[in-house]
DNA sequence: GTCTATAAATCGATAGAC
DNA sequence: GTCTATCGATTTATAGAC
């Protein structure tokens, strides 16, 4: 059994590095420009080792989303239940945006047909997704309650609004043109979205 | 010269549909998935045949975007001048809206980069983009002057932000699952832009 | 300029030895 | 499980006849 154990962990470990991997290269360069040869490279494996462990591209892409989902998850989990609604969503807004600057937030293209078939038949994926989408739903209906966030959008859009901020292209562009530091970009970002372009008065 | 120009515009009529057709399968494959033996097919002409009119795959998407960018041109020239600058940003953005939910906006991967090179390479591409954020950098700062827009958020962002909604992710989410037809998608992206998140009391 | 046919390169996936 | 070597399919791009 400890050997075994052992042999698991081993195993785990350097799946755990093919998945950080992926993670890498999926934030920098996309599904389909990655390539399954950069991977192995990457990790320092044959490609047919790396078909030991994961069965195809679009399965290395699915561990990367579960992944990152496992992390929300985790940061969910980590908000003081007394903050109140609003802050904590604010909150795992932030968190987003600040992994989608440091280039560590993986994106995958919703056109691709296969890439979808896989990732809905892995129950991991499924179930990550729905546990993050509940509980970002009720602080959602809560803040909308608080007559935090308006009650007249249907929470469906903020949810969606919220998620989308882990692919808005916006801190990039602001990254690329150099004028602003991590910090303000998340700062601007975060304000525009909850604040809307136009003045408060 | 009447026999010339004619030819002219025979060459003219076929390159638009070309163009046509990769606009459509840009908006709906993205670059990556869209082949160029597809474009030939759909222009119903040999993928040879194409190349005589562009020189690779990146100077079609360049001229999909080409196009794009004019049919916006000619949408911000259309706005009435004594209408507030904030309404004229907004009927833009409502636009792109309608345009990408019909599924007829061109999308490019940010990270290919001779796809990158191909595009700053373009001289029409470049005119064109920098007349468009010529004309929306007016009016932004001119709302800003109004206050009709929150003078604290630098012209910039605004611009990117209003940019960025002619590839979000959510209005075709929402289109995804049934519940809002087109019109409504469209208002309630609108407003979450440009009003937010939260209440405003 | 349009076609058929094919070159040239890439990439996902696998065979088979160890 | 890891490797080398390679298959098979796809895709961009071009050659050459008409």
């Amino acid at each position: 059994m400890a050997r075994g154990s052992f042999r698991e962990q081993v195993l785990k470990v350097r799946e755990d590095a093919i998945v950080a991997a992926v993670n890498r290269l999926l934030a920098e360069k996309g599904f389909d420009l990655m390539t399954v040869d950069e991977v192995a490279a990457d990790v320092g494996i044959a490609k047919a080792s790396l078909y030991k462990h994961f069965a195809s591209k679009e399965a290395l892409a699915a561990a990367a989303m579960v992944r990152v989902l496992r992390l929300t998850a985790e940061v969910i989990e980590a908000q003081p239940p007394s903050t109140p609604a609003l802050d904590k969503l604010q909150a795992v807004t932030r968190w987003a945006l600040q992994v989608q600057l440091a280039g560590e937030m993986p994106t995958l293209p919703s056109q691709n047909s296969s890439l979808r078939t896989e990732l809905l038949g892995s129950k991991a994926y499924i179930d990550l997704l729905m546990q993050v989408s509940d509980q970002l739903g009720a602080w959602i209906e809560q803040a909308q309650t608080d007559g935090a966030i308006d009650p007249a959008i249907p929470s469906e859009v903020v949810l969606y609004t919220i998620f989308a901020r882990a692919c808005d292209p916006v801190p990039g562009f602001l990254k690329a043109g150099g004028r602003y530091d991590d910090k303000t970009i998340v700062d601007l970002v975060l304000a525009t979205c909850f604040n809307g372009l136009q003045s408060r008065r």
